[in-house]
RNA sequence: CGGGGCGUAGCGCAGCCUGGUAGCGCACACGGUUCGGGACCGUGGUGUCGAAGGUUCAAAUCCUUUCGCCCCGACCA
């Protein structure tokens, strides 16, 4: 392709929109440009690295018997109602009405749509399993687009859906589906994990995700190096470091006015971990106080998996239930359903004595107080794992990929049965898995990329080649330019040549930006040699190389 | 949805506090010099100052409302 003849719009200063270095390379290397927040235009550059990571995501999933198909954006409410998503999600859908009045939304996801046309065209066991997926723009009414590509609220997904008659098959599918992942992400050249995570909403019992680490990700994830363990911080678990078992007793410690663990930790120069945090919430069955140690935080998504639905309590609450104020709670003498982390249930604690201005010093749960016990504190670095003891760390991540064990969530309200082998109607068991084609562009971005500009892993590279003829006036560079476009785009190379009349600064700028993996520097010196240079972009390694060995050295 | 910030030329910004009728850099056009890491000199064009309303002799500037975008948080099939 010829620059001079492409919307190639590189921007010489950082758009003042832009804070991740995905966004803002995106931006100034000419690959996008954006229309309203979350809503963004591929130029050609960036068109080409989304139809390459595509084509690697279609290989792969061809490969384990994927079928694509193509579905519409805009569906109809009643799918959405009978299996109840339309009245459970909120505002993240986008919902309209046709001409006639009737309620339609955009696709936000498939599963329905595909359950339907699962649930009208698999009768018999013998036509499973199938899988079908399709790369597909999806709709959602984000409540905050961020981060460029990152989050939008329209963007490309590949979605499958795995059809199996029994768990086995679905457990087949599902890893199916993991090593499939494995490879689509090696092949985008990420560095990648692959994190058990809260199915949440899709209901199902197993998932996990696919996670890029990068400083700019909007995920955490916990990770042991020594056994390999790693979950979202949703739901990861991890010991904290033991402590030492007090032989204090029992007593009641005048604290005036020393409401936080910070505050009676420094007064009673006790450290935070002796502590007992006990954190009132409102659940849709009456309230629930929750109990972790004093140098823990409650992780909000593993006591939403326990009491459902809840609250945090307000303060007037806290004394109406509790009959203390906020600042001086405690685990004892409580009628009210108590949770307590699993760490709580060795050791001797401090916390409040449910009597203003007072702490309790000697805490022994079990005799003191009782409660159930759940991993409910969110996993801090440093802390250990829980099945080899190593230590933990902690890592940001960007989530490009999701695999989901549903079940018959949705097999079972749209109906889609098949008979069995004894003539027996049965719900489909079914997966969904999802890729975000953008979140891999921008995850690569994140992850390779220098004060320069974008390096592109070669897999995914909008070309492989990028030919610099510094001085287009001179007639021997052009020739020479044009025969090693012709040549390499002839042995099958996606070659860019820069063919504008500009300067070789401007040139050697550009090709930085834009992060093609080679380059091809023509410059008249080395001509007069015979020599042109190749230039890794990555390493930045720059080759002499005979005008008639480039083609051989680099195909 | 809560908190914060910003909307002035295609892009990046100054001017606003203390009202007097809009400016800088880059980009763009033309001419000349230059030509291997975003050149230099000269000339030139460019704005409903996000929108609406109000105060005032006079509003980019003060007041009110509204829209948009970004960041933090909440949310996130």
């Amino acid at each position: 392709m010829r620059f001079s003849k492409t919307l190639i719009p590189t921007l010489r200063e950082t758009p003042a929109d832009a804070e991740s270095a995905s966004h803002i390379l995106m931006l100034r290397a000419g690959y996008i440009r954006q229309l309203a927040a979350g809503l963004y235009i591929y130029l050609p550059l960036g068109l080409r690295v989304i139809e390459k990571i595509n084509k690697i995501i279609r290989e792969e999933i061809n490969a384990i018997d994927g079928q694509e198909i193509s579905m519409p954006v805009l569906h109809p409410a009643e799918v959405w109602q009978a299996t109840g998503r339309w009245y459970e999600i909120g505002d993240e859908m986008f919902r309209l009405k046709d001409r006639t009045g009737r309620d339609m939304c955009l696709g936000m996801t498939h599963e329905e749509i595909m359950t339907w046309l699962a649930s009208r065209e698999i009768r018999s066991y013998r036509e499973l399993p199938h899988i079908w997926y399709q790369i597909q723009t999806k709709l959602r009414d984000e409540a905050r687009p961020k981060s460029g590509v990152l989050r939008t609220r329209e963007f490309l997904m590949k979605d499958s859906y795995s059809f199996d008659a029994d768990e086995e098959g679905l457990e087949r599918s599902y890893q199916l589906h993991a090593s499939a992942y494995n490879r689509i992400f090696t092949r985008c050249e990420l560095k990648f994990y692959m994190v058990e995570s809260d199915p949440g909403m899709m209901g199902g019992a197993t998932s996990h995700e696919f996670m890029a680490p990068s400083p700019a990700g909007e995920d955490e994830v916990v990770l042991c190096s020594s056994c390999g363990y790693a979950a979202n911080i949703e739901l990861a678990i991890s010991q904290p470091g033991k402590i030492e078992i007090r032989d204090w007793n029992f007593e009641e410690v005048h604290t005036p006015e020393k409401r936080t663990v910070e505050e009676v930790s420094n007064f009673l120069k006790i450290a935070h971990e002796y502590f007992i945090k006990s954190i009132l919430l409102i659940s849709n069955n009456g309230p629930v106080l929750a109990l972790v140690r004093g140098d823990q935080e409650l992780q909000e998504k593993k006591i939403n998996r326990i009491i459902g639905e809840y609250r945090p309590a307000q303060k007037g609450e806290v004394k109406e239930i509790l009959g203390v104020e906020a600042g001086f709670i405690g685990p004892m003498n409580h009628k009210i359903r108590i949770i307590a982390d699993t760490c709580l249930q060795k050791g001797v604690y401090v916390s409040g004595a449910n009597k203003e201005q007072y702490h309790a010093k000697g805490i022994r749960p079990g005799s003191d107080f009782v409660a159930e016990w759940h991993d409910i504190h969110i996993a801090k670095e440093g802390e250990f794992c829980h099945k080899c003891n190593a230590p933990l760390r902690i890592e940001k991540v960007i989530e490009i990929g999701n695999i989901f064990k549903l079940g018959t969530k949705y097999s079972i309200p749209l109906k889609a049965f098949y008979l069995d082998e004894k003539g027996l109607e049965k719900p489909i068991i079914m997966g969904s898995y999802g890729i975000g084609t953008a979140r891999i562009a921008a995850a690569a971005i994140e992850q390779n990329h220098d004060r320069d500009g974008i390096i592109w892993p070669k897999s995914i590279a909008p070309f492989d080649i990028e030919i610099l003829p510094l001085n287009i006036n001179d007639r021997n560079t052009v020739e020479i330019a044009e025969n090693l476009y012709r040549d390499l785009t002839e042995k099958g190379m996606d070659v860019l040549i820069d063919d504008r009349d500009e300067r070789a600064g401007v040139k050697f700028k550009d090709a930085d930006l834009i992060g093609i993996p080679t380059h091809i520097i023509i410059g008249e010196k080395n001509l007069k040699e015979g020599l042109v240079e190749t230039k890794n972009r990555k390493t930045k390694e720059v080759k002499k190389v005979k005008v008639d060995e480039v083609v051989k050295l680099l195909c």
